[in-house]
DNA sequence: TAAGATGAATGACGAAAGTCATTTCTTAGA
DNA sequence: TCTAAGAAATGACTTTCGTCATTCATCTTA
């Protein structure tokens, strides 16, 4: 049994090379090709597929949205993304749709079949570069370095209680302080973000930093 | 030049039958065996490791936190992580620290080496239990249906709005009711979701249902 | 049509939250 | 030792929040 391969992508280049590629291994067959998303989500109706080669960026019908579509009429279906280096922001979503692989369109052929067999046997595999700015990303979120608003260590950590959802007493006890001190403190920190209120601040957290 | 592999597990069965496996491989090679992350960190000071295979669950330092200290330490070293099936709420939190590969303990020799091999490479490999596990955390974080809580339309809209951070002036212009209603409707959101303040709620939201 | 449910509004109230001027306490440094 | 700077505390005050009982209007359905 052959793994069945689509390959989804606007330039006729990229499909035609990566057919090339992959007719060299004998247990890949690549079974359609298709040039945007909504194609593909056709084509899919008519043949079982096993694997799907999918440009993220396309007229039509992008990859993400075709992903998320083809993941929940086809739920076994496995997709790997492909992607340039500017396209961090779709990753995410991607992955988040169920896409299952994420290379870069120059990956070296046999990495590409590798990716290929790794994701139908139901792993994710996300490439070296990719990897490297989805974990960024993720690590970003994780912690914000908030100096650079010219909060001190106190003023940092009154703020992640607020964000945990404690009341100013509640604050007061943790850190040691008077009600009246962490009020004070409370207002110095929304002047130097600039916000309104503890909710904002803890909205402001929460998004690691960002309005 | 082999790739420089490091076991941290405290069960003795799984570092001794793990490096059995892999002594089957010529391109790897067992470089130290720890039973807790604090040995691991201890003893990657002396070795120059590639890749660690560590169990996340391990008495005095366990494998999420060692993750953590080892990736600010030495980023360059790759990281599997492996697990059982009970423990999910450990693999988002190490993939954040860094972790680049998630295999269950019952691997199979052959699809060890792979991984070990496509993380040395770069990439980040998630095995197929673990992924399916972790796109539907992923899909969940997506879209909370607030209906369970038993919300209606209209409270969850003001959820929203609460969630970016507007008074309750403002909401009640946007939605066009009167301050006062808006004030009982966020009453009503309070009961119903057992939280204490707007703050809580905006929290509550942001995390996608979840305290 | 009457009874009952539902959604919105009101006003009154207490409790937090946030602001600000001022005072007290600490501590490093002349 | 004295003092100037900074952190913490205080008190007084305004605003906003959240709660609750009650009213009003609308709509359903027996």
């Amino acid at each position: 049994m052959k793994i069945r391969v689509m390959l989804v992508d606007d330039d006729q280049m990229i499909t035609s090379s990566l057919s090339y590629i992959l007719a060299t291994d004998s247990s890949i067959e690549v079974v359609t090709s298709c040039s945007n998303g909504r194609e593909a989500i056709d084509a899919i109706k008519n043949n079982p597929i096993d694997v799907i080669l999918m440009d993220i960026r396309m007229p039509i019908c992008d990859g993400v949205s075709a992903t998320k579509k083809i993941m929940s009429l086809y739920p076994k279906v496995k997709i790997i993304i492909l992607t340039t280096f500017d396209e961090d922001e779709y990753v995410y979503e991607a992955l988040k749709n169920g896409a299952k692989g994420f290379l870069l369109k120059n990956v070296s052929p046999d990495k590409l079949i590798d990716a290929i067999k790794a994701v139908y046997n139901g792993n994710i595999l996300i490439h070296q570069d990719v990897a490297l700015k989805l974990t960024s990303m993720l690590q970003i979120k994780k912690e914000t370095s908030w100096d650079i608003y010219g909060l001190n260590d106190t003023e940092i950590n009154i703020m992640e209680l607020i964000a945990e959802g404690l009341s100013n007493k509640e604050i007061a006890d943790r850190v040691y302080l008077s009600e009246g001190t962490v009020k004070n403190k409370i207002s110095e920190i929304l002047h130097k973000l600039d916000l309104r209120d503890r909710t904002q601040m803890a909205i402001f957290y929460l998004k690691g930093g960002s309005k």
